[in-house]
DNA sequence: CCCTGATTCGC
DNA sequence: GCGAATCAGG
C-alpha cells in the first residue's frame, strides 16, 4: 500500500486523536502497526509522551549491533495485508446478541453478570468476549472483554446466555 | 500472552 | 522512504 496524501492525512488525524498504531493500521487497511509507527516517526509526529496505554518514553539504550535481521527469504515475496474489517464482524454479532439478550433479560432479572473489563470496541480481539453492555449510543457503552475460550466470541458466562437452547431456557428458570 | 510505542537497518 | 524484526514496557 502506498502512503497517499489521503492516507497520510488520515494517519495524522487518527494519531492526533490518540488512537493506537494498531487501531490506525486497521482503519487504513493494508498496513501493519509497525508501518504506522514507522510512518509516524518519519513524519516527525509527536510521540505518546506518557499518555494512556503504554509508553516506552525512556531513551532506548541501543540494540546489539549487527542483529539477527530478517531472514532474507529469496526476497520476501508477499507481505500479506493482515488488515481486517474488525467493525463489520463485531456489528453482525452485536445484532445477533441483541435478540437473545432481549429475551433473556425479560425473563431473568436476577442474573449475576460477571465483572467486565469494560473494553472499547477497538480493543476487542479474537480472544475477548464481545458481549455488549449498555446503550451503544451512550458513552458508557462497552464490551464484556473477558477472556473467551477457543474461537468463541464470548466468555464462558455470556456464551451460555447467547447459545442457550430454547428448551433449556424454560427449564433453567 | 495480550497489548503499547520505539528503534534499527536491509531493502 | 518503507516496515519487519526486535526491543522494552504495562
Amino acid at each position: 500500500m502506498n502512503w497517499t496524501d489521503e492516507r497520510v492525512e488520515k494517519l495524522k488525524k487518527l494519531w492526533s486523536e490518540g488512537l493506537s498504531a494498531s487501531q490506525i493500521a486497521a482503519q487504513l487497511g493494508g498496513v501493519s502497526r509497525n508501518a504506522v509507527i514507522g510512518k509516524v516517526h518519519r513524519l516527525s509526529l509527536p510521540g505518546r509522551a506518557k499518555a494512556g496505554g503504554s509508553t516506552t518514553t525512556a531513551a532506548r539504550p541501543k540494540r546489539p549491533t549487527s542483529a539477527p535481521r530478517a531472514p532474507n527469504y529469496a526476497s520476501r515475496v508477499s507481505t500479506r495485508p493482515v488488515a481486517r474489517a474488525a467493525g463489520a464482524v463485531v456489528l453482525k454479532e452485536e445484532i445477533e446478541v441483541d435478540l437473545v439478550a432481549e429475551q433473556d433479560f425479560s425473563t431473568r432479572t436476577d442474573v449475576v453478570v460477571p465483572m467486565s473489563r469494560r473494553l472499547e470496541l477497538t480493543q476487542l480481539t479474537e480472544r475477548t468476549c464481545k458481549w455488549p453492555i449498555g446503550d451503544p449510543l451512550k458513552e458508557e457503552f462497552h464490551f464484556c472483554g473477558n477472556d473467551s475460550p477457543e474461537a468463541s466470541p464470548y466468555c464462558t458466562f455470556h456464551a451460555r446466555l447467547a447459545y442457550q437452547p430454547s428448551g433449556e431456557r424454560r427449564r433453567a428458570r
